[in-house]
RNA sequence: GCUAGCGUAGCUCAAUGGCAGAGCACUGGUUUUGUAAACCAGUGGUUGUGGGUUCAAGUCCCACCGCUAGCUCCA
């Protein structure tokens, strides 16, 4: 007998090798009926999977109001939408349908692509299956017998999941649903029956576990909820939070713009945009002077050698603007350098640098066609030997060479003679060239230096999207230059920092990331203790400030660890803001030294932090989370005043320069309108206040105020009201009280 | 970059392969207005770009550019 702790304390005995749904029954017929699943202990199981033999367990049944069954709901409908598609594209391959935050995918393979069309034909087949509310069958097999089934039914990634991931296992659960059987962990409904409210979202390309080397498969993305109603409020909720996104309504409220003439990711800040971030720009700035920072300018461009240095210009090749060379044939060579430095690859990677030499749109004559070997360099060095001959340079030391790394070498010893400039990527090359133009003491220690600095980067074209991921940006970026002793409180300082920055603006719905190297990644450079005592000195120090948040590996920057402030956007999607980064490698890498009490030259740590991230991106996260209705402050019209007639324009204006003068934005609306629709105007542009005046307003020498959110507070003298409008935006309040 | 979809006036959207349209905005006029849209008239287009099929292309085909969702990437 097993004895189960039941939610209210109460316990029951059930015999070994029964089931949850015969303990339902017992309590009450109605809890057998709408039960979903069932807890025992943590895990949640089927209602008809038998105990585990234990002494006893807490146990719970599971009806649709527990947010658990949800998932398992999701998750059936996940098979359900398979069983489904199987049955309407004979031959689809099936890969993994799990259960996501607010519905569920399944990634497949069929003969013919899906198409968003097919939709309705899909949500209908799987009305019929649940009309038939047949049970989810749970059998286990072992690995050997598994691979065979899936096999058997010509279920490839099936196959290929138990041989790279499931093999060892003892045993491996499978799902019948009538015709349809899936390997799968469960757990599931009852029967199909419970599966409700369903809705096909979208279709997308999604790559075979993960990797962008292996096969793109189609992934179906929907939803299902217990009954229509929820699914029908979900759907309203994701319709408004579409109103909020920052790409309408940046046009809407004219904030920015992007043109196709200037180019894709690039963010042209329109007057009323330009307005709200130089507010805000003046915001850090104050508050970084008394922080002890001290601002500096840097130019958009820098040598090469400053990123071949940095390590920049070599790890992030692919995303960057090309190259700016002098000599006509440098770019070319620059090229065929890197792919000599690069050697022979695996396939993988002779896939992606053959895509980056296309994008670069350097044809190297054979080059496709080339085993994938020494050939593929042979033909990278007749072509560069053959640029050498018709733009006549002469590089003796290539000539000369025979052996691939070695002409690599000399390639580039002539290209890092070559004027050349990047884009910059990054500042911090920059700030370091600084901190270098002179001698450091420790007494100087920490220097502290910030700029608002626009770097560029050549993101991926399906990667852009409206303000929060472009090709330029300005970071609100600073490098600190620090004694190892002043790590923790500097590193300790700016994340308090960001977290005043995010307090101010009301942005309290992130999470924080501690960004970690994955050790078994190639991707990062520096010695490996110097990453073990900076990970170790981060996770204390968010630790220590009570924060709660998530360690992830591989989230790291190629120099260092850091600690990320990530937000989401209108959609759901999460973006990094604020950040805060340690760094050991680059003071290496420039031979940063200071003077110490010793009179010995020490190695300096660095600290790259932006609290805003990106002034772009925080823009579009900011209009998203205001709704376009910036707090008076931030507002780039903050009074609007309107005449009842033209009778009253000149009061209004006199109005209107009385706000000027003191200070606040403020405009008037002097059109042969009728109020209403100049009140509606000033709505729909999200104006804090507006200001009707007429006749009594005139007469009286005040004003009526309305609020965009609040309407009609009354009529007032201008000073009180002036007063108030001073208070709020000094106290840079978030509500109009 | 990949998969799927999309691109028509400043904005939101119409238009069986058969004369490119509406509303809003804008301009001019009338109205003199009291808390979310007064009325009349007018301007506005090489249908993203370039090719092709066709008697005829916004519509069909190809390439490129851009946008959207997701995947991969993200200093």
């Amino acid at each position: 007998m097993i004895k189960l702790i039941l939610p209210d304390g109460s316990t029951r005995e059930a015999p070994v090798g029964s089931r949850p749904r015969e303990v339902a029954e017992l309590i009450g017929k109605r809890l057998a009926q709408a039960a979903i699943a069932a807890k025992v202990n943590d895990e949640i199981v089927d209602l008809d999977r038998e105990f585990p033999p234990l002494a006893e367990a807490r146990f719970q049944i599971l009806t649709d109001r527990d947010p658990a069954s949800l998932e398992v709901l999701r998750h059936s409908s996940a098979h359900i939408m398979a069983r489904a598609v199987m049955r309407l594209f004979p031959g689809t391959q099936l890969a993994f349908g799990p259960a996501i935050e607010n519905g569920f995918y399944y990634d497949i393979q069929s003969p013919t692509p899906l198409r968003e069309e097919d939709f309705p034909r899909i949500e209908e087949e799987m009305r019929q299956i649940v009309a038939k509310a047949e049970p989810f069958e749970r059998f286990e097999r072992s690995p050997a017998e598994a691979r065979e089934l899936v096999a058997g039914l010509k279920q490839d990634y099936k196959v290929e999941h138990i041989d790279e991931g499931l093999k060892h296992h003892p045993s491996l659960s499978f799902y019948r649903q009538g015709e349809f059987i899936d390997l799968c962990r469960g757990p599931h409904l009852p029967h199909a029956g419970k599966a409700a409210a369903f809705k096909l979202l979208s279709i997308a390309g999604a790559y075979w576990k993960n990797d962008s080397s292996r096969p793109q498969l189609q992934r179906l993305y929907a939803t299902a909820f217990f009954s229509q109603k929820d699914l029908d409020a979900y759907l309203k909720l994701v319709e408004e939070a579409k109103k909020r996104d920052h790409r309408l309504l940046g046009k809407q409220l004219r904030l920015f713009t992007i043109s196709q003439q200037v180019g894709a990711g690039l963010i042209l800040w329109m007057p009323k945009g330009a307005l709200i971030r130089g507010i805000l720009e003046t915001y850090i700035r104050e508050e970084l002077v008394k922080r002890g920072y001290s601002p500096v300018y840097t130019p958009h461009v820098g040598r090469l050698e400053l990123y071949r240095t940095s390590g920049h210009f070599p790890y992030y090749r692919d995303a960057q603007f090309p190259p700016l060379y002098c000599h006509p044939a440098a770019s070319a060579l620059d090229l065929c350098q890197y792919r000599l430095a690069s050697g022979i690859l695996d396939a993988a990677k002779e896939r992606d640098i053959g895509l980056f030499l296309d994008q670069a749109q350097l044809a190297i004559p054979g080059y496709r066609e080339a085993a994938q070997s020494e050939e593929k360099l042979q033909c990278v060095h007749l072509f560069v030997l053959e640029i050498l001959r018709t733009m006549g340079v002469t590089i003796a030391a290539y000539q000369e060479a025979t052996a691939m790394p070695e002409r690599a070498a000399a390639l580039l010893s002539w290209l890092v003679n070559q004027e050349g400039y990047l884009l910059k990527p990054m500042n911090c090359p920059h700030h370091i060239q600084i901190y270098k133009a002179e001698p450091r003491s420790y007494r100087d220690l920490p220097v502290r230096l910030a700029e608002f600095g626009t770097v560029y980067r050549y993101e991926q074209t399906g990667e852009l999207s409206g303000m929060t991921r472009v090709r330029g940006f300005t970071q609100d970026d600073a490098h600190l230059f620090v004694t190892p002793e002043q790590v923790e409180e500097e590193m300790r300082a700016n994340v308090e920092l960001v977290l005043f920055v995010l307090k101010t603006l009301g942005l309290n719905d992130f999470r924080v990331r501690l960004g970690l190297r994955d050790p078994n990644s190639d991707k990062y450079v520096g010695a490996a203790e110097d990453w073990n005592n900076a990970q170790t000195a981060l996770l204390g120090i968010v630790k220590s400030l009570g924060l709660t948040f998530s360690a992830e590996e591989g989230e790291a920057a190629f120099y260092g660890p850091k600690i990320d402030f990530v937000v989401k956007d209108c959609i759901g999607r999460e973006w990094q803001l604020g950040t805060v980064q340690l760094d050991y490698n680059l003071p290496k890498r420039f031979e940063l030294e200071y003077t110490g009490a010793d009179n010995k030259p020490h190695r300096p740590v660095m600290i790259h932090r932006a609290p805003f991230g990106s002034m772009e991106r925080f823009m579009g996260i900011l209009i998203e989370h205001f709704n376009g209705a910036f707090p008076l402050w931030l507002a780039p019209e903050q009074v609007r005043v309107l005449p009842v007639s033209d009778k009253f324009n000149d009061y209004g204006k006199s109005v209107e320069k009385t706000l000027r003068d003191a200070g606040i934005r403020a405009s008037g609306d002097y059109r042969a309108d009728k109020v209403g629709a100049k009140i509606r105007e000033a709505q729909l542009e999200k104006i804090p206040f507006m200001l009707v005046v007429g006749e009594k307003e005139q007469t009286a020498q005040t004003v009526a105020i309305r609020h965009r959110a609040d309407g009609d507070l009354g009529a007032q003298p201008l000073p009180p009201f002036i007063e108030h409008l001073h208070q709020a935006i000094a106290d840079r309040r978030l509500t109009r009280q």
